[in-house]
DNA sequence: GAGTGGTCTAGACCACTGA
DNA sequence: CAGTGGTCTAGACCACTCG
């Protein structure tokens, strides 16, 4: 408000030294995530108005605003006019498969049916650990399930999570909850899902894997490798899931 | 400067009615929108500046940065602090590949060779005239090839575009032609691909598709069908793309 | 140093929600 | 009606590029 930011802004912490320019807008962002972060504000809550965090922070609207709209670019938060600015959750109607990709190739309805086929503890591989920044042989939880659409199998999913997170992640857990998966991490355990990086491959079915998903076996399968990140950029999940697309498809938007 | 906008606001053209509200910003957008495709600033050109184009539209400069901002966002123009606004183009180093997601499993270097297999005019059938929005029958051109990393296939393309569109485009042109597909469509016909959908499937690759890739028939393949979408959404490219993934992999970002 | 995009402010008013 | 996000302005100054 008074001495505009050279350099490192007046909001530099006591480590300052030469590091990069950052604006003010993007120093306060950084202390709205941690907020968000650390739990003051949990997902689907409010969070201050712009006002209220301007002053708070004693810098104009305009410059939370600025900090708010990457948030919400990021999905990290949503604006609702006239309502307030809320915590991003994976349990709204709206935003519920967020990360799914899969759609029906005739634009049928949604409503997948979720059966969960195995939860259990296990010691992480080698390429599990890595992909989640884990050493080798710590607990992980490891959950195969299915998705079907109409009856019909479409998905095999394995799953492992850093088993320090999930501590009390059991089966029953998992099969009395009934949202989506996600939106149970996000209560239960305080994991948000807020970013996600997948690898598509093009596979032949195991014989396991065929019967799973009822087809032949070394029929050609989606094989989507996902790696989900909370904050910091710490993965928090691994995931590969089998798809059939014989009648869905993965659909991508390029920009 | 004057009167802000009620309803319509005051760029309102002369069939102003019960229309949704839009504010200012966003009429600006759209007229920076209309000289880019009408070609008055070509791709790789820079557009006026911010006060300039202010000026023009007799409002502040903070209102043409919103329009600016989202042209951005959506990769219809590129900031470059210091030089200017410049129409996005798909000649550039960091553009070239924008709309291809393939990367090699080990991170190894880009440079795909590209061996071109066939270019000729046809008659589109119906699920390709669908796609593209054009009658059934209509002159389409039609383009195969090959890419190749480190002298191995990796994606056989089969491309439909508007035939009225790229009316002297033949395989000599694409032969010669050194730069990216797209780049090409951009400078010698006027065509610039602004966004693109993607559906991707698991298949088995047919005795042909095997042959070009050198690989078994009915190993399983990548199956990437893209339509590729210019200003006013309209479709002006349809590719069905096969990609070998045992040592690639599509890889996407999920926000 | 001139010109461009990028940041920040202070204040006004509009559009939308809900009590 | 008060409170929230959304738009718009006018003006100041900073960061970057290039001649």
């Amino acid at each position: 408000m008074k001495q505009p930011p050279t350099r490192k802004g007046r909001m530099a912490g006591p480590s300052a030294s030469s590091e990069a320019f950052s604006p003010l807008y993007r120093q306060i962002k950084v202390l709205i995530t941690q907020d968000m972060q650390s739990g003051v504000w949990k997902p689907g809550e409010v969070i201050p108005s712009e006002f209220e965090l301007a002053e708070r922070f004693k810098v104009s609207q305009g410059t939370v605003r600025k900090a708010i709209d990457e948030l919400a670019a990021e999905n990290l938060v949503v604006r609702r006019q006239g309502k307030g600015t809320f915590v991003a959750t994976h349990t709204e109607q709206t935003t519920r498969y967020r990360f799914l990709r899969l759609a029906a190739d005739d634009g049928s309805g949604r409503g997948l049916e979720r059966r969960l086929l195995e939860c259990r503890r296990m010691r992480a591989s080698v390429d599990v650990a890595h992909a989640l920044e884990l050493k080798g042989g710590d607990p992980v939880v490891f959950v195969r399930r299915l998705l079907l659409d109409l009856q019909q199998p479409v998905v095999l999913d394995e799953i492992w999570l850093p088993g320090r997170l999930f501590k009390d992640l059991s089966a029953q857990r998992l099969a009395e909850y009934k949202g989506p998966m996600y939106a149970l991490f996000e209560a239960a355990f305080g994991v948000q899902m807020l970013r996600a990086e997948e690898k598509i491959r093009a596979v032949a079915a195991t014989p396991t894997a065929a019967e799973w998903l009822a087809v032949a076996p070394g029929a050609p399968l989606l094989s989507v490798e996902r790696r989900s990140l909370t904050y910091g950029e710490r993965p928090v999940e691994l995931r590969r899931g089998l798809y059939r697309t014989d009648a869905h498809h993965y659909r991508n938007e390029l920009n």
